[in-house]
RNA sequence: GCGCCCGUAGCUCAGAUGGAUAGAGCACUCGCCUUCUAAGCGAGUGGUCGCAGGUUCGAGUCCUGCCGGGCGCGCCA
């Protein structure tokens, strides 16, 4: 039950009849209105612009096409008032018995309600996270992870079939280095000194059971052999150990992928998808044999005037071709990313959906240009070519990248610096064990994506009850506590069976009915949201219903005939019962979008 | 130098894809616990939506140019 689609099915019907009785041409398109809500509760529940939208293709003034529609509507069940306003606004506003009903439709349609169709079942790929396998998981990857899981939730949630994947960088020089670095904690566990961890290496203590492990396996064998020898088992072992490590990591924070891709796998094996997908550009005209220009504003020695084999990415608004091969022949991570794309597109995805972080945002033309290469679609520019926004259009499948600003670290107010190298940085596992992993997930997504958090370890481990968090489920945690308090004032009340024949009717306060009109705005919010790909829009609206729940609760405190529970009149208890599973069923289905638990008790 | 992102109350941020008089939290002031959980509620103070133009019935939202901050810009991953 979405009411604002039920308004605007209304509306179109009003016009239909319109153009029928000749009002109105036969053959006008009716499309392109909207229904909201309208900010001044004085101006009704609901307005429409359709008679501004439309008045031109009516060849109508504004107010007289409002006036028409709203004489068609006045006949209509649920309008107690409809008026035309301001430049041909139309005020609408609905009987109680239509608000009554949405709490009937919430508790008809449970943990359905707020779910929508529109993803029609078409085949989303999610990815996020992707962390380099060579260490935990830190803060700073945090954010990129619970935004792209709310997402694959909101996304589930909206109609879509979501696979959640994670791309394992697991190729090229970073993974050797973690190689090297274990390798050389292979030998500790032997009972060499090793001394302090070379530069370049890395010193983490998470590399020791790396080493023992390999000890184990291994005993002193790998100590005879060449480094072109010892390295690949090594590499291999130590990226399982890191995997596992990030899985764990991952699963503290109630996040599961459904698929690992390796990119090192890509080119490995019988067949080099690398090529293959190379090969399918090449068809396409999009390979040569070409130089590329310095580039500006970079005096680095080391540049090497050669020629490659490059990708036509400018064809595409990419400011510069890319290189597919290093000089010592090998890929390059960007070629990588040519198979991956091309992989999961033969897996047959009407959309890819990446989730990045704002320090690649240079790379993410060049993305934009693989999937609009193997799609027939085309980055989506303006007049003069710049971006409008980051994914492709018009081809068979499409590709849209979301931006992550990063995590600006704090403790105790002081700016917090991270090092991988140096080994100073605080890990994902640390900050949930001491926040714990709802309070971690609701501030990631307590704020628009593309804004940049400041995350203060010290202020968030301390005053975690400034958490926007626990008032959101100190709401639910409050509606479940109703029911309990029911049972001791009507001990033979079985909600089950008597909410669904409660007598609505008997929720006449302006604030029930507000409440009401908050739940109704489930639906369209978490459609919106889906469509924007921004699931921060459902934690702000948990915030304002909970606010608005908790403002009726304390109500009771100084008019206790508001209270929930009336022991005197049981019609009226099991009503007001039927509204607070109604609220409590839209928090839990809201914070289950954001992979944040609803507790039925807080003390 | 170039590209991208951001600029809204003292601070941290929303603003539902262009709608009517711009909102919330924190902070500050004043109230509310014998009573369904005070991890709560109500009221007040606080604004040139960075600046200047433009588009139209209407702009915090779209366009242009500036200003300020952040991120990035080779075969790295």
């Amino acid at each position: 039950m979405n009411v604002f689609d039920d308004i605007a099915g209304r509306i179109r019907g009003a016009l239909a009849a319109l153009s029928t009785s000749g009002t109105l041409a036969a053959d006008i398109d009716h499309e392109g209105f909207d229904v909201e809500t309208p900010r001044d509760p004085t101006h009704g529940d609901f307005a429409s612009n359709v008679a501004m939208v439309l008045s031109k293709r009516a060849g109508m003034k504004p107010r007289d096409l409002a006036e028409a529609v709203k004489a068609r509507l006045e006949g209509e069940r649920g309008f107690a008032k409809i008026d035309v306003a301001g430049p041909g606004f139309l005020n609408m506003t609905m009987e109680p018995a239509f608000w009554h009903g949405l709490v009937v439709a919430v508790g008809r349609e449970g943990a359905a309600y707020g779910r929508s169709d529109i993803g029609k079942g078409a085949k989303v790929n999610v990815e996020y996270v992707s962390a380099n396998p060579t260490g935990p998981m830190h803060v700073g990857h945090c954010r990129g992870a619970v935004f792209g899981d709310a997402l694959a939730n909101l996304l589930a949630f909206t109609g879509y079939e979501v696979t959640r994947e994670y791309y394992i960088n697991d190729a090229g020089g970073q993974v050797d280095v973690l190689a090297r670095s274990a390798f050389l904690r292979y030998r500790e566990a032997l009972g060499e000194d090793i001394g302090p961890i070379p530069e370049g290496l890395y010193p983490g203590e998470y590399l020791k059971p790396v080493g023992a492990a390999l000890a184990k396996t291994h005993k002193k064998t790998l100590l005879d052999l060449r480094e072109d020898e010892w390295l690949p088992p090594v590499r291999e072992f130590a990226i399982a150990a890191m995997l596992d490590m990030i899985r764990d990591d991952l699963a503290a924070l109630n996040i599961r992928h459904d698929v690992f891709t390796s990119e090192a796998a890509l080119s490995r094996g019988k067949t080099d998808k690398v090529k293959l997908a190379i090969d399918a550009l090449r068809k396409k005209g999009l390979i040569y044999e070409g130089r590329l220009e310095r580039p500006k504003g970079h005096d680095d020695e080391e540049w090497e005037d050669r020629e490659q084999t490059l990708f036509r990415s400018t064809a595409f608004g990419d400011e510069a071709d890319r290189a597919l091969q290093k000089s010592d022949g090998s890929y390059t991570y960007f070629a990588g990313d040519v198979a991956y794309h091309y992989d999961k597109l033969a897996r047959g995805y009407r959309h890819l959906v990446n989730v990045f972080g704002a320090d690649h945002v240079g790379y993410l033309p060049r993305v934009l240009a693989i999937v609009a290469a193997f799609t027939g679609g085309k980055l989506d520019v303006d007049a003069k070519g710049r971006l409008r926004s980051w994914r492709t259009v018009g081809g068979s499948a499409d590709l849209e990248l979301k931006v992550v600003s990063l995590v600006k670290l704090y403790k105790g107010g002081e700016p917090y610096k991270m090092s991988k190298r140096a080994g100073t940085f605080v890990t994902l596992r640390d900050v949930v064990d001491e926040v714990g992993r709802d309070p971690v997930r609701f501030m990631m997504i307590y704020r628009k994506e593309l804004e940049p958090l400041d995350f203060d370890f010290a202020k968030v481990t301390e005053q975690s009850k400034d958490n926007p968090v626990f008032y959101v489920q100190y709401a639910h945690a409050r509606a479940a506590s109703v029911f309990r308090n029911a049972k001791e004032a009507f001990s033979d009340l079985d909600p089950g069976a008597e909410l669904a024949g409660a007598d609505l009717s008997r929720l006449t306060d302006p604030d029930e009915l507000a409440l009401i009109r908050k739940l109704a705005h489930f639906p369209r919010l978490t459609a919106g949201a889906a469509e924007a790909r921004e699931p921060h829009r459902v934690a702000f609206y948990l915030y304002d219903l909970a606010s608005t729940f908790h403002g009726l609760w304390t109500r009771g405190n100084d008019s206790p005939h508001l209270r929930f529970i009336q022991a005197t009149d049981r019609s009226l208890t099991v009503a007001r019962l039927a509204l607070v599973a109604a609220t409590r069923q839209v928090i839990s289905s809201g914070l289950s979008v954001l992979g944040v638990e609803a507790p039925d008790a807080m003390r």
